[in-house]
DNA sequence: GGTGTGATCGTA
DNA sequence: ACGATCACACCA
């Protein structure tokens, strides 16, 4: 049968904060996605970085507000959705309060709901692990774009759970994936479910000992 | 397991 | 010119 998919939408109050504390508290929240018309899917969020302002060298909203980062300066809780590298397309969550430009990406997730249809999207027969691994491997996943930049995720058909878990105790933390050298790589504002089959990149390995254990 | 590279285009 | 990326080729 298929997973039931419950829990209470985030309020407008749980963005309300900076994102280096916001981050953390995203992990195991379910982003689920009701827009009429789209098959339903879910999942449930394992890797998030956080993005900070004019104090961040490595967001796009170091440098002030521009037309395509202008949902970061607006209110929390609002989905901001940029296009990269020519093809790709990736989901952060608005932190903080109007006007900062803060954010948290959304970097990875385990599939809950709608697996079949997330696999039709992604294009060929991957795995499940592979279906939201990657920021614009969730965006594909479900189907967000240019046109949901700006969704109200308090509202809107495209929301936030929380059916419950808790984030971990102990999350994984390491520097940011894909910034350029000097250009914000040196804060750890990355966060992620230790161990999980999910995430963008494998779990960094233990330091072995000298038996390879 | 790992590394290297091409795709593709809006933004600054 | 370059990027908050991905997929696939190739080597080990």
């Amino acid at each position: 049968m298929a997973p039931r998919l419950s829990g209470r939408p985030l309020g407008r109050r749980f963005y309300a904060r900076d994102p280096r504390e916001l981050a953390p508290l995203l992990l195991n929240k379910v982003l689920a996605d009701r827009r009429p018309g789209l098959d339903q899917v879910a999942a449930r969020i394992v890797e998030v970085e956080a993005y900070c302002g004019s104090e961040d060298r490595g967001s796009h909203a170091y440098r002030g507000p521009t037309r395509r980062n202008r949902t970061m300066f607006g209110p929390p809780g609002h989905l901001y959705v940029y296009f990269t590298y020519g093809m790709h397309w990736c989901a952060n969550v608005v932190a903080a309060t109007e006007g900062v430009g803060m954010a948290v990406l959304l970097r990875a997730a385990a599939p809950v709901l709608g697996i079949e249809h997330m696999r039709e999207r992604r294009g060929g027969t991957r795995p499940d692990r592979e279906l939201c691994a990657g920021p614009a491997r969730l965006t594909q996943a479900f189907a967000i774009s240019g046109s949901e930049d700006g969704a109200d995720l308090v509202r809107g058909p495209l929301r936030l759970l929380d059916d419950g878990t808790p984030p971990p105790t102990r999350p994984g933390r390491s520097t940011r994936i894909g910034l350029t050298p000097g250009r914000g790589d040196e804060h750890r504002w990355r966060w992620f479910v230790e161990g999980d089959t999910n995430l963008s990149r494998p779990a960094p390995r233990r330091a072995r000992n000298s038996r390879g254990v």
